[in-house]
DNA sequence: ATTTTTGTTATACTTAATATATAACAAAAA
DNA sequence: TTTTTGTTATATATTAAGTATAACAAAAAT
């Protein structure tokens, strides 16, 4: 799975590491049980300081999406150990409305954000039949 | 129209401003033509600086939401007068995707996010007849 | 059994972002 | 003419982000 940092965001390195993992298994690269590199093995990979890695894991597991296991390493959850609880619907729902606020009045129709959430599935590799 | 601050989120206040004004515009309880409130007083009503106002102004007319004429005070531009540039809507493209991706990874199905996406519009009084 | 690797913890430091405080300026509006 | 307005400038404090280095103890590999 590639990772890539782009040094000038105002995205912190963390979090784009956070995000590109999410999407990686979004998107299959990155299965449940798989174990991912080191913390310094993934630093020294992306030129980041250890502990801006160490940061993005932690942040994963707070998010219920990886187990950190001391001194051994971190692996990813799988669904059935993940219970998709009301309040993590709650919070989906809460990062999704200023970008669908923002849309709306830069002028987007609900037709068009439909259309690019179904982009962005189609990116995930998600089926959307029927939808 | 009502702006709340929550100062122990991890989102910058001038960011929350930004985006409860955008939200306030989507609902339609602020129009197209009508003026801000000024710097100073919206600062005063919320209990911040002028300054974190101020730079939420200058945020929103950097997206394209306000025309700030100088020394006078803040317009909300007309839909016409703003054009959704393909940029934009690549711009928001990229905001939908993390959040996505992060709620397909804790396991929610197309459909419950399909779901969200339904509440938000309701929430934002848009039409979604037909979709 | 020993060596290597691992996450953890701690300390120190730098830079940037956030937020406030205060003041002065010049143009617009009242 | 006075008040209000965004603008600009300076200064300060706090927090976040990121790096650097080191040591520790447990796990894993040899």
């Amino acid at each position: 799975m590639l990772i890539q940092i782009e040094p000038q965001s105002d995205v912190p390195i963390y979090e784009q590491v956070t995000r590109q993992i999410i999407e990686g298994i979004a998107k299959g690269e990155m299965k449940p049980g798989d174990m991912l590199p080191s913390v310094r093995n993934l630093a020294a990979d992306l030129g980041v300081n250890m502990h801006t890695v160490n940061k993005s894991y932690h942040e994963l597991e707070a998010k219920g999406i990886l187990t950190i296991r001391a001194k051994s390493g971190a692996i990813i959850r799988s669904a059935e150990e993940r219970t998709l609880t009301p309040e993590q619907l709650k919070q989906i729902e809460k990062n999704l409305k200023p970008v669908v606020a923002e849309g709306m009045v830069l002028g987007a129709t609900a037709n068009q954000i439909e259309h690019m959430m179904k982009k962005v599935f189609a990116d995930l590799q998600v089926l959307t039949e029927g939808m």
